[in-house]
DNA sequence: GATGAATGAGAATTCATTCAT
DNA sequence: TATGAATGAATTCTCATTCAT
């Protein structure tokens, strides 16, 4: 499974075969056949993790007892960490893509999503702003990526800054 | 070429190969291989051409003559109907992502972002509001392609009501 | 061992697999690994099980008090009958052929063929029609599988009796 | 093709595999899917190759000169050789019952038996004579399969005796 | 006695690529 | 210039079998 996710970080989604998984984890070529049932299973359970994963740091987040930084603050940081790991943010962003033909696999995607909205409401009441906020935040991240140069953990916070202004208190 | 993104918008951009680009085409097995050295080329080119069909979309909404109505409608409108070709949404999202690991094709990418902040800039001055709505953007692709059901252009417009607020003419 | 002749029917014998009997079972995979020692153990005991099922069959018409009607009606019925469960009559030629290979095997099949004398012999004393109704018989339900639609239990009474004609007292 | 043939005449249908045939013509393993899309595009020619040849030796049966001898001596004569030739002949009953899972296989098969009545008429002009000889033909052959001794000549002429009577000029 | 874990061998098929024409 | 033939490598997946429990 972790071989797994570090083979799509490395080479892509499409590099993940049971051979590379199974080499990867130094494993006979067919423990990945026999763990999962098939490619697509093996696919499917890393993308779940993953989501689950981010949608978990996402949570501890809000759940963070409130130690009077503001929390756009601490999601900036993470935002930048989450740039800095670079392969397995693209890891992600694939997995996303496949999933997207697939909407049984939506799940996983529906759960980060809500704990985005989630963090939205932390600082205002308007639907069509977290809305907007948890759609914007993907191409922030997405954008990231393709830049020459990632932004830094400033600009991140600038940047939620527009998309959730006003005070978090202010709610 | 037209045959390569009719494959990648089918089968994703692992499904691409010589063979199935050269079925798609109706051309002999080695067609592909013969007119592009490898596979790489040829997802490059259906990259760069993609990109530049965008951002020509783009620049013809800018360009567009004055005829009164808000460019933020005519841009739903565009969203609405890329959203709507599924397939294609996807290629391009998958291409870019491929495009993200070679930092040789950022290129055709830019010259689309800078179509995107050319946008914004009809709208507001605030550099900041304009990196964030050429960011959004994406974002705001990408999950409608993740979500059950995509927005209708109404929702569009009132996202991008959200982003680029203020009257086309405050400026 | 049903589990066996299942998924002989449908997917041929070349489709049993220790691990499809085992699943056809619903038993754990290496069940059929235990209780037979090979797949070959597996297809012999099938064999025998039908081979035995048919002579019995065949013995019970030849057993049954004369009732009046004629024999050559009730085989035809239970031709009928055969030729009806297709997958069944495909399994066991399928499992005669393996055994063709296999002269071990021949012991059941000469029960089998043996009752089939016995039957024609209700009929004749002539022991070369015995053997032409003997040998027929089998390419009757052949060819009834291999036919675009199996033959009615009309035309198979017509077929016995002109393999085996005159009246079952004029012995 | 003729390695396919000889593969099944030694190992049974279920052994043809890409690998087998192959080695068996002395070809690089890919060779068999090159030429044939499938193993079951395999199988299907190899069906179609055998149930020609033999409506084949049956049509030159026919159409033979009349030398005088009786055409059921030369049938008979045909059908010793077709027996003696054990794994062709059962080659050729595999392959068919893998037809009669696949009706579009039925052609190559409807061919063969066409050329069975065919020979029937020449001794006979009862429908119900013909049906049973062509159906009956298949069970004296397979019959012979599975027999200890195969029949002689002899016997296969006495056999055709009982199911084509009568004087050939008869007619 | 019964069963899950594990693995090497081999199945069908697809691919990229080379070569000859 | 363009294309069919050919083939080695690699793909997914299934299987038989062994072993530990």
């Amino acid at each position: 499974m972790d071989a797994t996710l570090r083979v799509i970080e490395r080479d892509g989604a499409s590099g993940v075969t049971h051979r590379t998984v199974a080499r990867e984890a130094d494993l006979p070529a067919t423990a990945s056949t026999y763990y999962f049932e098939s490619i697509d299973a093996l696919l499917t359970a890393a993308l779940t993790s993953c989501m689950n994963e981010d949608a978990d740091r996402l949570c501890e987040l809000i759940d963070a007892p409130d130690d009077g930084t503001d929390k756009r603050v601490a999601l900036a940081a993470l935002m930048s960490r989450t740039v800095a790991a670079k392969g397995r943010l693209l890891a992600e962003f694939e997995l996303c893509l496949l999933a997207s033909r697939r909407p049984d696999l939506r799940g996983p995607n529906r759960r980060w999503r809500d704990a985005l909205c989630d963090i939205a409401r932390l600082f205002t009441d308007d639907p069509l702003r977290v809305k907007v906020f948890a759609r914007a935040y993907d191409g922030l991240l997405l954008q990231a990526l393709l830049a020459d140069e990632p932004p830094t953990t400033d600009e991140f916070e600038a940047m939620l800054g527009q998309l959730l202004p006003g005070h978090p208190d202010s709610r």
